[in-house]
DNA sequence: AGCAGAATTTGAACCGATACAAAAAGATGT
DNA sequence: ACATCTTTTTGTATCGGTTCAAATTCTGCT
């Protein structure tokens, strides 16, 4: 910056070669004569000009090199939220491929946001869709570059997408439960809607606006009923998708008049601090209460007992967005993945 | 991209402006006669004009309002290692707070990681000085923008750099084992050179590169010798930094004629890979063996048992960094930051 | 020496904006 | 109507490179 104002210019004009040629020594060192070129990168060298600064190539090249991560939610989420995470674990193994570069992307508020995306150097974006998703759409479709959306709530046909199966998944998750003889049952949805949680009536599921709650509803729903269940009965809980609020969906499902013995968690987050709670409130997990979780995020491995959980294929989805924006040829892209019951020790038959 | 080759101009022109003032409709709309701005506004909604183009600004105004942060390691080692995401949070804090942008930069090979730091766009620099620290500093001082090392293990005094007392930390570590009451020692040691680990005698460590895991050593056998412990014949198993090696370590020192009773890990990951192998080996952890830990990582207060352990302040590691780079005033800026004994359950008294 | 073809080098256009001095237009006061 | 301020608008230089057609220099050969 401040330090060196030498440019290219400077360089070609103090070694005697005109601009074309002094940045040829740089970008296509083999196409100029091996003295010139010595000549002009020791005129450099004395000059303190380290190479083309990548601003000036950027513009006339039009590529940056670098995709963009984005997020509604703070910057930390990349770092602190254990799906995103394995989801950037699948970004950065492409990129890294690729030599690709990432940039993170994200706002306090929605001002800044809309700049930022704006703003942004980036070749394109992938789309974290959780809360806001569809105003995070709108300010990214904006901005007309190739975009992909991590389909984690948002469902849109019109845009490329990287998603789950979740309405099969559900219904697996669902059988399992089933299969081990449970009667009742709760479940402790992820967001329907934007900036609530708390019970939440069956009827009101259809309009949700974030489809994946929808469809995973929808699937548990479906195989309960072939079971005979009446899923009318069955209470929902809709969280924020943190710790705290699936910690009072505990609460609440646990003090109904026939409190279930199976719980459907619809994010392994979600899981996890739903069986820490029970534990506080003094049951035991699977004995008492079953737990399924959906993700499969590492953790569920480690916490006690071990989450059963629809174990989403998370690196690859990763992998996926980067690939539809690198290999992006303007056509929407869709991809629709599979997700795989992993059955740990959280589940078991009910009591008695 | 290809989707719009609508430019400023193209609005100037056909909004029968000059591209002075379609410029100042977008960047400072108040200059500019209502009457007039409107028009351009519309004609550049009907030419698919969505706002100025990044690309172009940036070069006029040479920041790009986004830092780099870079690591000789893969992409994932980000989210993936449990110290660097918690950096990596206090670095988004205040990123977040001035609307800063963050870059993600590393490479597979030396050449790729040149490049990547050659031309990311960005306003600085923040490394991760492990492993091919040294390297990494060079390329980035090529580079001739701020920039500010991590200490995890180089200690440059030419460079800004943000670190922690490490001597002070491990004599605190060792002062805390010695006072339990251990008469047998052993280490596992963070890297001392590259690519390397094993056993390796004290009298190497004063030629150590990586300084840190010199200074730890020091600290302990500093305070361990005041209380009249030989010191010489205190092993070190010099790990990778990782789990492998340091199980490896783990087997290694407690096959040893005499076993020790306390070990200092110079990374709580290692300490908790440490705990996991003493335990597959039958060991109880600290009834037969005390560990010790460093960092102060969120994992150790959840692992069986809860890690005792020297607290870096990680986050502020992380603010502090983003700090000296935006308050980047040409001066190097030399950051120690002090540690803190977290007593939780891996030490307790020798057994017997 | 003369010439075709290959290897280098040049020069200017261009990438997409912003900034700023100067010109033009409008407003105000007498 | 005229001089004096203000407010807007214009034109053009600039940011720091890359690119490419055209010009120049080298080769090898007859």
């Amino acid at each position: 910056m401040a330090r060196s104002a030498v440019k290219l210019a400077d360089v070609a004009k103090a070694a005697g070669v005109s601009q074309g040629t002094a940045s040829n020594v740089f970008s296509r060192p083999e196409v100029v004569r091996e003295e010139v070129r010595e000549r002009v990168m020791a005129t450099a060298r004395e000059l303190g000009y380290t190479g083309p600064d990548p601003k000036g190539r950027l513009l006339r090249a039009g590529k940056v090199n670098a995709i963009g991560v984005a997020t509604a939610e703070p910057l930390s989420y990349f770092f602190e939220d254990p799906f995103a995470r394995v989801v950037m674990s699948g970004i950065t193994e492409i990129c890294d491929a690729h030599g690709a570069g990432i940039s993170l992307v994200s706002a306090m508020n929605d001002e800044k946001l809309a700049w930022n995306i704006q703003s942004a150097l980036v070749d394109g974006f992938i789309l974290f869709c959780i809360e806001g998703g569809p105003r995070l759409v709108d300010l990214t479709r904006e901005r007309q570059l190739p975009f992909v959306a991590l389909e984690l709530g948002i469902n849109d046909p019109t845009i490329s997408g990287i998603g789950v199966d979740n309405l099969a998944g559900a219904k697996q998750a669902a059988r399992h439960l089933a299969e081990l003889g449970h009667q009742r049952y709760g479940v402790l949805a992820m967001p329907f809607f934007d900036n609530r949680s708390g019970p939440i009536p069956f009827s009101e599921v259809p309009t949700a606006i974030y489809s994946d709650s929808r469809s995973r509803v929808a699937g548990y729903f479906l195989v309960l009923q072939e079971f005979g269940i009446d899923v009318d009965a069955i209470p929902i809980y809709e969280t924020e998708g943190e710790e705290e609020t699936a910690r009072q969906g505990i609460d609440y499902l646990m003090s109904l008049d026939a409190p279930p013995t199976a719980i459907f968690c619809m994010s392994d987050r979600i899981a996890i601090a739903a069986i820490e709670r029970l534990q506080e409130r003094g049951l035991r997990v699977p004995q008492d209460v079953s737990v399924m979780g959906f993700d499969g995020v590492p953790e569920g491995a480690f916490c006690k007992p071990p989450l059963t959980t629809m174990a989403q294929p998370i690196a690859e989805i990763g992998r996926q967005a980067v690939k539809a924006i690198l290999e992006d040829d303007g056509e929407v892209k869709r991809v629709t993945l599979p997700v795989e019951l992993i059955v740990r020790e959280s589940t078991a038959p009910p009591p008695r």
